[in-house]
DNA sequence: AGTTGTCAAGCTAGT
DNA sequence: ACTAGCTTGACAACT
């Protein structure tokens, strides 16, 4: 089991998520701010390695504007060096990387052109890995997407969809269970249609459920990774008290990660805390499951 | 130096 | 009708 936080550390006075306003798009604003992304992405893999956390996502913001029409700027080939040698550090010390495209990501969309503008966007998260020369166990994990007022039909669409994509999306692409509109139940229908791969959303599926024990859901969703793809990735978050439903707490609850550890017993995955003291968080679930 | 309004993009539920 | 929440964070223009 890997252990976790997702795209920032909080402590190290650098981020690899810097951007600019669409305002100020220049290559020269480009070339330096994903510089600057990649040389804390690199502090940041250090960081995680000294401390023995070797799960990571990588933030969207890596290349800011990436899949946007104003972007005429051949990062890939301005970038292979850094980026391989990013990846090759991730290969040497063995630490399992995640991505997750935000929000406006849409494959089931009414409108072709949010449709559209999702692949790209997705496509530019796959670049990212195959630049790093990432195998397929590194993956990009997106919601199914919106409802419509007609879930069958807004699943159906999703799976042609799907099908339609190029193989490079196609072998990272992963779904995950959100909290409010696709329970696991309906990312399992899904994966039958179309096997992909399930990442466990815990705290998701404690705001959203069929019923299913958490040992359960694991043992499901464990079953939807193949070797390729690698072990099972968790999402782990709690509640943030006094809050709206489905926020995402400041800082771990111990109580309740000792509890989801125990009925995980038998069942091994990668694990990524969603909180908001990140690395803090990560630090102490390492320290109290090893 | 610190504060505050605003930022490419979508969807849903709660107020 | 509007906003919070989602991985929310980070820029840029202002005090």
């Amino acid at each position: 089991m890997k252990i976790g936080y997702p795209c920032l550390n909080s402590g190290l006075g650098c981020t690899p998520n810097r951007t600019f306003r669409l305002s100020s798009y220049s290559i020269e604003r480009v070339k330096e701010t994903v510089q600057q992304n990649l040389d804390c992405l690199q502090k940041t893999l250090d960081f995680n390695l000294k401390n023995g956390l070797l799960f990571f996502r990588i933030g969207s913001g890596l290349v800011p504007f990436a899949s946007h029409p104003v972007f005429k700027f051949d990062w890939q080939n301005y970038f292979k060096k850094q980026f391989q040698d990013i990846g090759e550090y991730i290969k040497k010390n063995n630490f399992r990387i995640s991505m997750h495209p935000d929000q406006f990501v849409v494959i089931n969309a009414l409108d072709k052109d949010i449709v559209k503008r999702s692949i790209k966007e997705i496509d530019y998260h796959c670049q990212v890995l195959d630049l790093m020369g990432l195998c397929q166990t590194a993956k990009v994990q997106i919601h199914i997407g919106g409802v419509y007022g007609n879930k069958p039909e807004s699943i159906k669409r999703f799976i042609q969809n799907y099908k339609k994509l190029s193989k490079r999306i196609k072998k990272r692409l992963v779904i995950e269970n959100d909290h409010l509109k696709y329970s696991l139940r309906d990312c399992l229908r899904i994966h039958q249609q179309a096997k992909i791969p399930i990442v466990f959303d815990v705290f998701h599926h404690y705001c959203l459920n069929n019923g299913e024990s958490i040992k359960r859901a694991l043992l499901f969703t464990s079953k939807t990774w193949t070797k390729k793809d690698g072990l099972l990735m968790v999402d782990y978050s709690s509640q943030k008290k006094d809050a709206l439903k489905g926020s995402h707490a400041e800082s771990i609850d111990m109580k309740d990660f000792k509890n989801f550890i125990s009925k995980s017993k038998g069942i091994n995955f990668d694990i990524m805390l969603e909180i908001k003291d990140k690395e803090k968080s990560a630090l102490k679930a390492k320290k109290c499951i090893f």
